[in-house]
Parts: C-alpha cells; sequence; structure tokens
DNA sequence: ATTAATTTTGCATGTTTTTGCGTATGTTAA
DNA sequence: TTAACATACGCAAAAACATGCAAAATTAAT
C-alpha cells in the first residue's frame, strides 16, 4: 500500500478516512487501515463494526465491503408469481448437496433462485445473468456463467458459442422453463435459437426437469424442443390431485 | 508548522483564536489548544461546546473539526457518480462503429454501459453479468459474456476457465478499471483473481484504457497488473490541464 | 476608585469514552 | 486436519468529559 499514512486522527476523521477509501477501493483491510491510520487492529474493527451498524459499509471478514456497489436492485412484479413460486419450492426439493445443477432463465427460474436456502452446498451452471446474480448471494454456491452471446429479448446467453461450450458440460439435473407442453407436441417453444440452446441443455444433463404453469399444459408452440420421454420431471403449480395432470404420469415424474 | 502562542486573552478573543484555527487546519485538539492558549483544558472545552452551540464548528470527542469537513458519507457517492460520468463520456468516444470491444466490471463501467448512444453499432465481450444486461438494452450492440465462475464480492466472471477463454479472444478495445495507479508501481489490485483476469484481458486486447477517478492516481495496491506502458489510455475526471496527470502523459495517452 | 454583581476560570470529583492487550474462540486456506 | 489469521470479549489504563464549587477576573454601579 501507497496510500498517504495518516497519524493522530480523531475518531470522526478515521471514519471519514475509512469511507473514502472503501469508496475509492470498494474494499478495505483492517490490516492495511491498522497501519494508515496508525492504530491497533482492534480500534479498526470497532471503526468498521460502527460503520455497519450504521449502514455505511458491509463488514466481513478481514475488512469490509462498499455496500453501493452490492445490489441497487428493483424487484420487478411477475406474472402468476405465487404459482411460480409453488414451482420454485418443488424445483429446490429436488436439488441436493454437491449436485451439479444447471438452469435457464425466465421468471420462474428467478424466483427459483431466490428462494434457494442461504446453507445450500451446489455448482450451478446458467444462461442466465440474471440468475447468476442473485445466485451468487448465496454463500456456498459456486455459480457458472455460460458463456456467449446475451439475447436481448430473452435476457439470456444464446448462440453457437454457448451451444459448444454446453456440449462439453456434464451436469446432474437441468432446469428449463417451457412456452408449451402437450402430451403429443412434447415440449415446445416459439423462438428457434431458443430451441437450440435448450435442446443442447437436455443432452449435457443426466436428468431433465421441465417448470411450467399449469396453463401451458396442452399447448404447443411452433418450435419443438423434445419429446416428452426425453425429459424426468414435471413440476407446476397444480395440486398432485389435479385431472390435467393424469395423462403426463405415464411418461414422466411430476410433482 | 509553528502555532505562535497566546496569552493573557479575553474569550472572545480565544474564540476567534479557534475559529481561525479550525478554518486553517480543518481540525482541533482540546490538548493542543489548551497549551496554545494556555488555559486549561476545561475552558477549551467550554470554549468548545459555546462554539459548537452556535454552529461555528463540529464537536467532537477529544478536539472538533470544521463544520465544512469532508463527510464522505452521503456527498461522495453523488460527487463520484459525476467523476464516474465524466471517465465514461471519455471511455465512449474512444469506441468506433464496428468495434469489437472488452470490458470489464465495476461501478465506472456500469457507467459507461448506460451512456453508451442508442445508435452505436459494435460488438461488446464482457465480464460483467451486470454491464452485459445494461448493454442489451441497445438495439445495435452484440453483447457477449465471457462465460466462468461468478465472483461472489465483484460480481464478475473469474477463474481458469474464463482466462483460457480471453486467451482465444482478439479484441480491439480493453476497458478497464483500476484499484490503484502510480507511475512507478503501474495498475494494481488488490485481488489475485482480479490481476490474473485483468491481465489476460489486456492481453487480448490490441490496445487497453484504463479509468480511473483521479483520487486512486498515485495509490497502489498489493498486487500488480501490469505497468504503465503496457496501457495506451488512462481516463479520469480531472481536466486535462490538472498537474497530477502531467507526469503520466510520458507513458501513456491521457484523457 | 471602590464595591457589588456577574462572569469566567481552574480544580477536584466522578463518569464516560477510547484504546490496546491478553485470551479464548472462530474462520480461512493449505 | 493443522497453522495462520481474524474476531469477540473482558479488562485496565489513559484520555476526555461533565459537574459543582470556590477563587479569580471582569464588568457594572455607586
Amino acid at each position: 500500500m501507497k496510500e498517504i499514512p495518516a497519524s493522530g486522527m480523531l475518531k470522526k476523521e478515521r471514519h471519514a478516512y475509512i469511507i473514502n477509501q472503501i469508496n475509492l477501493h470498494n474494499k478495505v483491510l483492517s490490516s492495511d487501515l491498522s497501519l494508515l491510520l496508525k492504530v491497533s487492529e482492534d480500534t479498526v474493527r470497532r471503526d468498521l463494526n460502527e460503520l455497519s451498524e450504521k449502514g455505511k459499509l458491509l463488514k466481513v471478514h478481514g475488512g469490509a465491503l462498499s455496500k453501493s456497489f452490492h445490489f441497487p436492485y428493483e424487484q420487478i412484479d411477475i406474472y402468476a408469481q405465487e404459482s411460480k413460486r409453488e414451482i420454485a419450492k418443488k424445483a429446490i426439493s429436488l436439488i441436493s448437496e454437491g449436485m451439479i445443477v444447471l438452469t435457464g432463465g425466465g421468471t420462474t427460474m428467478l424466483e427459483m433462485a431466490r428462494l434457494i436456502p442461504e446453507n445450500l452446498k451446489a455448482t450451478i451452471f446458467t444462461i442466465s445473468p440474471l440468475v447468476a446474480l442473485e445466485l451468487a448471494e448465496r454463500e456456498f454456491l459456486t455459480v457458472i456463467l455460460v458463456g456467449g452471446q446475451l439475447n436481448k429479448n430473452s435476457q439470456v446467453i444464446m448462440g453457437s458459442k454457448t451451444i459448444r461450450e454446453l456440449s462439453e458440460l456434464r451436469v446432474d439435473l437441468c432446469f428449463l422453463g417451457a412456452n408449451g407442453i402437450d402430451l403429443n407436441e412434447g415440449i415446445t417453444d416459439s423462438d428457434w435459437e431458443v430451441v437450440q440452446v435448450k435442446k443442447a441443455m437436455i443432452k449435457s444433463a443426466a436428468r431433465t426437469v421441465i417448470m411450467c404453469i399449469g396453463e401451458k399444459l396442452n399447448s404447443a408452440q411452433k418450435m419443438k424442443v423434445c419429446s416428452l420421454n426425453e425429459i424426468d420431471f414435471l413440476i407446476t403449480d397444480l395440486k398432485s390431485g389435479n385431472h390435467k395432470l393424469q395423462d403426463y404420469r405415464g411418461q414422466v415424474k411430476v410433482l
């Protein structure tokens, strides 16, 4: 460190100095500050804790982080949020410790990311930057974004580069949304590129989970992703007794 | 700097003297004033309390601070925001139509992404999901996220996979933030992983642009990214006439 | 000028704040 | 796992503080 050293500072001055360092570098180490301010690390820690309680920074092991940088998010209200939350809960129950998981994008997937428990240990590949950012909050998750071109409409990674990367991947479980699902037509989607990526994702996974709200059952889109027997689980927001689900039970596990 | 000691002062005179010291040094210690004014610390304290009640200064434990004391709390954010916007504007001027660009993460980069004109045609690689999502709003941009593990603190893609991907990339221009920049130490950062990624990014680019706010000039962190001659442009929020920039002009193009 | 009234000051006292250290505990990384 | 590091907690010393009070200084009034 070659910052300008300081000495004989009043507490308030120290606090200001620390905040300034944080704004400058997004991060400070207690040990650095101790040297810089010429006070014991205990004092630095106490300073950091005070500032943390005032919400001026984020105290972490070893130092502190800028708070402003961490999460200026907005909560968008999602259509059928409650249903999607139901689906998400069921989906999460399929993930067990140490698994390697691959997820698509979409609001259902985001909801799932938000509901993933804080203590889950797993590795999660995703093609959705939003899902990735949400998951990055979970301490024990390893989050890997598949590289490639970002599709403007779906806010999901796509393109040949992505498909090539996916082809080299092997995961335990793949979570996908669906635009249409039908006994005969199978899983369908309206966008050619989306279909290509989903195909690649399914291929790379030992087992595939389709998540979709009940309304989409028995509807089909233009382009086929795969037939029903290629997927393993179907998760909807419907109660398990719902008659709409009956026909599907022969082909996939319905949750 | 030796202060002129004073003696036999009236209360009013003392007050004037104290205000003067505050204006001069932005702070005073009760103990110093006691010696300087040759009165007991109790008297000094009473003086400071009176002046504080009158709003002439800010009383703190151990002394007092000038009211105009630079409290980074709220101000810096807005101030730094403006600075970063300045930097972003200059940076954008370097991008010309059809270019292939690579960017890092950080708030400055995000600000840049926000300010990129709607009609710019270019291909942008980035390791920041946030930047990517922001850029996805631009109709004529091709946005490509480099794949890899998402680092929790910096919200940026990192790791060996990323570095490998970057090594196969060739771009015209690379925009990077810097945690420290110094004539001798060059570009420095505090995080080993960050340094590795930045190195790879620089290597993959024909020309590299460092963006950082003026305050970070002449400061250094623990780990070296590269020396100054390996970068091509330095962009700060400082006016081009600023003396702090002079020394850098020999090594890089300063904007 | 002298005295009375008022303010200011320093000191004694007890309290609070701040700080650094030792120790025990928790966390991180090899 | 261990070893190194970071942390929390308690403690004690030092510093800063508030308060009351009496002496000293200043001001006001005679």
